[in-house]
DNA sequence: GAATAAAGTTTCCTATTGGAAATTTTTGTT
DNA sequence: AACAAAAATTTCCAATAGGAAACTTTATTC
């Protein structure tokens, strides 16, 4: 093959290689924490695990040798597209994909939130305190909240949203209005769970606002 | 981060009127299409939803406005590269970006568990009262217990699990050890979220058994 | 309702991806 | 060790993503 003159010699290659290593930059807001490294070299442990060649890979995932080559090898950043084609042609699920790039399960964290001291989100109807909200990434959501609403009128609409939720009456008593369901008065210390898909409203129903906890998975 | 900026609003549910219905899956896993028509949806839900323009988040992703623009409308398949810095900038983990489509069972289960009704379960150092202990299949598991313990030679090794735990105190005083961490006093009110794999225990240190609330995703 | 500003989309161009085929590396056989 | 076969990598080029700026649409103000 060609030696002196190519324009992409080794040597570009080398260098190439090395810049690879850390391909965050754009010093901008996003935090880029170096998560990158891990696709290719997962995608190549599966496919191995499963013992097949590219060939083979290719073909179950309808993409080029050469570009599951590129893709293991860190060479290119697959599109969404691709990587759709890998998971389901390799039968992995996207989540599986980047649980271990992500971070390992075996965190140290830890965030404490002082009584009132979370960060307060008001509504026409709740007055929301996002608990734990210095720490990102979380699989549930905790907040705690005082019950404005006076009527079920205050409601445009049904609260709907993915997951599920679990509420816990902390003072007060309220009426748990669900859509599914008749309304149920609830008092300090009962609590629900339930799918946050369903449409669902609390009011108040005593003297003072009632107080309430609540978790919403993600 | 974590200032002023819009509120994280999972909160903003009152917006979200629509899920979407139709996805026609052909059952086996070979068909991309499916998933790959959310991405865009998805994206543009959760930026609405941080209550940001496209500008502000181009300015957290470091990716253009256009870019963006032409994610959410399904115009490009964004390389793994770009989803990473989506994902990164709006402070949302990739999973979750793909959840969408399988989630589609908007079930509408409800439990509804009255003060001192859960399914009590006591250890030497607690007293557990499981709540929603009808419905099984949760991704929370929510329990109210009394801290028994008064000393932390109560616990022969540290208390480990799966997943991440969300602890409230309700009444009285606890010391909360944690395997990474000095020891932190906490009061009614207070509340920690943290992972469940770092080793945690608590000590009631006031007059009364603390009494606190807990919530473990899986 | 026109004028202005803000948000979102499209265009145009460059940089990068993805695929077919050539090349190199690895593995197995005599 | 030499050869052949299989697997993996690299090259080359067509197709597509990503970004800057032009453009269109949607709010906002006078």
């Amino acid at each position: 093959m060609s030696d002196q003159e190519a324009p992409y010699s080794v040597l570009d290659k080398e260098r190439q290689k090395e810049m690879e290593g850390s391909l965050d930059d754009n010093g901008s807001a996003a935090d880029s924490r170096v998560t990158e490294l891990q696709l290719g070299k997962r995608v190549k442990e599966i496919r191995l695990s499963h013992n097949l060649t590219l060939e083979e890979a290719s073909r179950r995932t309808g993409l080029a040798r050469s570009t599951l080559s590129k893709i293991e090898n860190e060479q290119i950043s697959p599109t969404f597209q691709a990587v759709q084609k890998l998971a389901n042609g390799l039968n992995i699920d996207i989540p599986q994909l980047f649980a271990t790039a992500k971070e390992s399960r075996c965190a140290g964290r830890r965030d404490i939130t002082r009584a009132g001291q979370g960060r307060v989100h008001p509504t026409p109807t709740y007055e929301h305190e996002m608990l734990a909200s210095q720490l990102t990434n979380k699989q549930m959501l905790p907040y705690r909240s005082i019950v404005r609403s006076r009527s079920f009128d205050d409601y445009p609409s049904w609260v709907r949203h993915d997951g599920e939720e679990f509420l816990l009456v902390l003072s007060g008593k309220v009426r748990f209005y669900t859509e599914f369901y008749e309304p149920v008065d609830l008092e300090a210390g009962d609590s629900s769970y339930y799918d946050g898909g369903m449409g669902h409203a609390l009011v108040s129903i005593s003297e003072e606002d009632a107080e309430v906890l609540w978790v919403t998975s993600t």
